[in-house]
DNA sequence: CCCGCGGTCAACCCTTCGGTTGATGCCGCA
DNA sequence: TGCGGCATCAACCGAAGGGTTGACCGCGGG
């Protein structure tokens, strides 16, 4: 297995290119085809096939996320594998990036050795997780009662917007008793009892943006 | 100028430990003395004398915080001087960091350029705000009024977290009188009329932590 | 085919929150 | 020296939110 891999990195901060070149530039099986600083650099430059894996962020100073690369990039059949790599571990996130086609989800805290073989383990083809990241979609599936609905989710999201349940089912065409309803089941699967912590609980979990 | 700046790395990022390393080794007038994964290792390095400058996160992966490790090193008189490199621009952080006594405040998206004359600025004494930052707290300059008392953001924080009143008042031994007048003057400064919203218009303008 | 679940709504009761008025002590600044 | 902002607390009232029960419809899987 000394099939070299062709790495194309794309983080918006300078230090983390520089820092992923650093570490993964002393593997001799790694060329490091190029660093770019946004996700629309990143998927013009996958579409032409001169990389095996892309090593990709999350978040990109405000523009084109991170997942919506992914899925472009993903989408062209013969492109390279995706490897998710960001700072933040939140439910959203990771199966965003997943269902957009990601091949890996890893920390930025992951020390270079395991990130090196996330690396060749993505290059091959196979799924490569971070102990946190595979943690927390084992107990998403043990639990499904965690997951909100979609309807639920809509309203959640725009009390944390800190929107009243009035001004809610105005947006929404619903009666408030409709929104009270949902904000029940809300809280019995979050466990909490109030809009405040339902908020602070799904934004932890990372069920809802911001 | 020509006086050599000794430098003390600190960030639980390995991949932003050698993407410092790899930016600022390049400057000749530059030396790294060490690079240390913990804010513990930076306030024990730091009393060695060895270092002029300590460039620290404010984010170490949940123990002590970067602004609790600066308010240590700047105790000492002759100490180094601290910069802080950040991720995250929020009031709270800022203001926290430099009552901490910190030379400066940097943003990780910054260029390499950037960064390395912050530290020559630094290392001379001088503050060296990220423009972001320094626009920031003109901003509160300007207007006082939307500036939380440090009492207020403590207690919107919690109710952030989704505290109740009582739960807030017990939390910071209080009546729960104190915690609503608190919270109508947040609300007013916020131009917001309830506590949800309130934490949305606090969250958005980056008064509190999420 | 029917059960369960998601989504919708109503009526009810009780707790918490929101808003006001008013008062005290402390500190800094003019 | 006094004004004003910050922090503290009390009492009160109305409104919004929280909790329950019960009901209806549509849809998909067992």
């Amino acid at each position: 297995m000394t099939a070299r891999v062709r790495l194309l990195l794309a983080d918006d901060h300078p230090v983390v290119r520089a820092g992923l070149r650093a570490v993964l530039e002393t593997e001799p099986d790694f060329e490091i085809v190029a660093d770019v600083p946004t996700a629309e650099e990143a998927v013009r430059l996958a579409a032409r096939g001169e990389a095996d894996v892309v090593l990709m962020d999350l978040q990109f100073g405000g523009r084109m996320l991170g997942s919506q690369a992914t899925a472009e990039i993903t989408a062209r059949p013969g492109g390279p594998r995706v490897l998710i790599l960001t700072t933040y571990d939140t439910d959203a996130d990771i199966l965003a990036a997943i269902e957009a086609g990601a091949t890996g989800y890893l920390l930025k805290d992951a020390p270079p050795q395991e990130l090196a073989t996330a690396v060749r383990t993505a290059a091959a083809g196979r799924s490569a997780l971070a102990p946190t990241v595979a943690l927390r979609l084992m107990d998403r599936l043990r639990t499904p009662a965690s997951a909100l609905s979609r309807r639920e989710t809509e309203v959640l999201q725009l009390v944390a917007e800190g929107l009243s349940n009035a001004a809610v089912s105005k947006r929404l065409f619903l009666s408030q008793a409709t929104v009270k309803s949902h904000l029940v089941h809300i809280y019995a699967k979050l466990g909490v009892d109030s809009r405040t912590s339902a908020v602070a609980a799904a934004t932890a979990r990372g069920l809802i943006r911001r």
